[in-house]
DNA sequence: AAAGCTGCCAACCGCCTCATA
DNA sequence: ATATGAGGCGGTTGGCAGCTT
């Protein structure tokens, strides 16, 4: 883009765009009457912005007006020293080690630029965000996973072998620490070494599916669920977007079954200059036959059998999905995907969408909580249709609603013939994949509360702001529903109820039949695993406890 | 060759936090 | 305790360049 040119002569560009606004506040460009510029840069203003920083140092930037005459707001000062003249700067293309970076650290802290940039000596947020931006356009694209495989798997392998996720098991620090800036130092211990080509550094035993769950039920965003309920909703979707390998482009979606058939997806994903090698993306790209169907979740069309375009781009979260099947999941693939991979596929595959007369209106336009809530609906509907239809008489329980959602699911699925479940692999796929028999059972316990609940709990508070009375019902109000512990013991929600796992002929891990109130238990043990899943919930979640 | 698309980049905007008066 | 200003941050926008169709 140019713009200008040495000797400070305005481009028509520049002059298009350096507005000269008056009346306005500050901020706004106007201060003290004087007329602040806007729009590129010239080398002149640059030359005085940095002799002004050279004379009296960073800060003070609205002085800069004052003293140098430059006409420029400070803020617009500041930024053009910190991202253009400041020394050390780094330009130029970011590194591999420094992309492999960026994803790690977005992994783990989401979108803090200023944070990641601090990690990246030269660079600035505005550079990692503008390339972050970048990237995950590409990768959604070509239907993608954000994260790569090794990067996944890594989490995988370091979330078995470590005795616990770092910070896991302290709320306050680690792992989903918010407050304190500090970064576990596994982040980077990639940046200690080039360990070869990719012998994949880093430790990742924080970068888990948790640090990207919590990305979306980060405070700022969770918290907002309540007076901010349209903020939430943003970040929600924000979130979403940032994290789904799924192609808010239509056509890739939907025109080709696999994105290579299409030669510009293929294109696209061999552009990608990734810094991971990732054969298993390249091999076993995300069939869009699954997404094909696209479950409606992802943008709260959830009536609409058929895709909405339109509705693709609201990128809604799809990591609300969590999973109810569990015959696809819990089938004992020798290399179960790993925890991160989980939630890839979780956000790369919305749910189908189910074609089924439901007497539940549809949410239409209103939002994904809405939908969560038809969507409860509408399985619960079909279940109760096809137990009428089924020489099964027995009449659901509330709590069976969810189970028979699982059933439903399945059968939906089995149909489709895709091994993937639709909703993707989610929490009860986590809970499989990630939980060895332990008879320890503690750091994994830890981390699959850590990264499993925070979702459940985020489902939960979003479903009671649409909970209705006859709900309550069907939700005994001894259950805590805020808390995610609670949530699952009851099965209320998303069906995880022990019985439903039971019945898939899957032994249930004793860490997670803690979780969901295994009978078998002893109270106990019920009890322990509560208060530590509870104790060791990330403050966001514990937040919602109160009032 | 022209139009369209995409990537890249710079800059702005609004909101938030924190320090200070 | 409150108001105000400075600075910081993240999201978004807009324009140019290069590539593709």
């Amino acid at each position: 883009m140019m713009v200008e040119s040495d000797d400070g002569v305005l481009s028509k560009d520049q002059m298009g765009s350096s507005l000269i606004e008056k009346g306005k506040d500050k901020d706004k460009g106007n201060i003290d009457g004087v007329v602040l510029k806007k729009g590129p840069w010239t080398s002149a203003e640059d030359a005085i912005l940095v002799d002004y920083v050279k004379k009296h140092g960073e800060g003070n930037w609205n002085a800069v007006q004052k003293y140098s005459g430059l006409s420029r707001c400070g803020k617009s000062c500041r930024l053009r020293w910190a991202n253009h003249l400041r020394p050390n700067l780094r330009k130029g293309a970011f590194s591999a080690d420094e992309e492999r970076l960026i994803v790690e650290l977005h992994a783990k802290m989401g979108n803090k630029w200023a944070r990641m940039a601090a990690y990246l000596p030269g660079r600035t947020d505005n550079e990692i965000k503008n390339y972050w931006n970048t990237r995950i356009k590409r990768r959604q694209r070509a239907g993608l996973p954000l994260y790569p495989s090794e990067l996944r798997m890594q989490a995988m392998q370091e979330g078995q072998q470590s005795s616990g996720f770092h910070g896991i098991n302290d709320a306050n620090n680690g792992f989903f620490e918010r407050s304190s800036g500090q970064i576990p130092d596994v982040v980077f211990d990639s940046l200690k070494a080039n360990q070869g080509a990719f012998s994949f550094v880093p430790k990742l035993s924080d970068v888990s599916a948790s640090s990207l769950l919590m990305k979306s039920l980060e405070p700022p965003h969770f918290a907002n669920l309540g007076p901010g309920a349209l903020n939430c909703q943003k970040h929600l979707q924000e979130s979403i977007y940032m994290y789904s390998g799924f192609s808010g482009n239509p056509k890739d979606a939907f025109s080709s079954s696999n994105p290579f058939e299409d030669s510009r997806c293929e294109k696209i994903a061999r552009s990608f200059e990734y810094p991971y090698h990732d054969p298993v993306e390249e091999n076993s790209l995300p069939s869009f036959d699954a997404v094909q169907g696209c479950h409606s979740f992802t943008n709260g069309f959830s009536s609409t059998p058929e895709p909405i375009p339109e509705a693709l781009e609201l990128e809604l979260p799809s990591l609300q999905f969590i999973e109810t099947d569990l015959g696809s999941s819990w089938d004992s693939s020798p290399s179960p995907p790993t925890l991160l991979e989980s939630v890839d596929r979780l956000i790369q595959s919305p749910p189908r969408s189910i074609k089924l007369d439901s007497e539940c209106p549809s949410p239409c336009n209103n939002g994904l909580l809405e939908t969560l809530v038809y969507e409860a609906k509408t399985l619960s509907s079909a279940k109760n249709q096809s137990s009428d239809k089924s020489s099964n008489s027995s009449a659901p329980t509330p709590g069976d609603i969810s189970s028979s959602s699982l059933n439903f699911y399945k059968t939906e699925w089995d149909e489709y013939g895709d091994p993937i479940s639709p909703l993707g692999h989610s929490a009860t796929s986590v809970f499989n994949e990630q939980t060895p028999v332990s008879a320890s059972g503690s750091s994994l316990d830890d981390r699959l509360h850590a990264d499993i609940f925070p979702v459940s709990n985020f489902k939960l508070e979003s479903f009671n702001q649409f909970q209705s009375p006859a709900r309550e019902q069907e939700f005994p109000t001894q259950y805590d529903y805020t808390r995610p512990d609670a949530l699952l013991a009851s099965s209320g929600w998303f069906g995880f109820q022990s019985g439903s796992f039971k019945a898939q002929g899957a032994p249930m891990p004793d860490s997670m039949a803690s979780l969901l109130g295994d009978d078998d238990l002893t109270s106990d043990s019920k009890q322990t695993a509560e208060a530590y899943s509870w104790n060791n919930m990330p403050a966001v979640c514990q937040i919602s406890e109160l009032p």
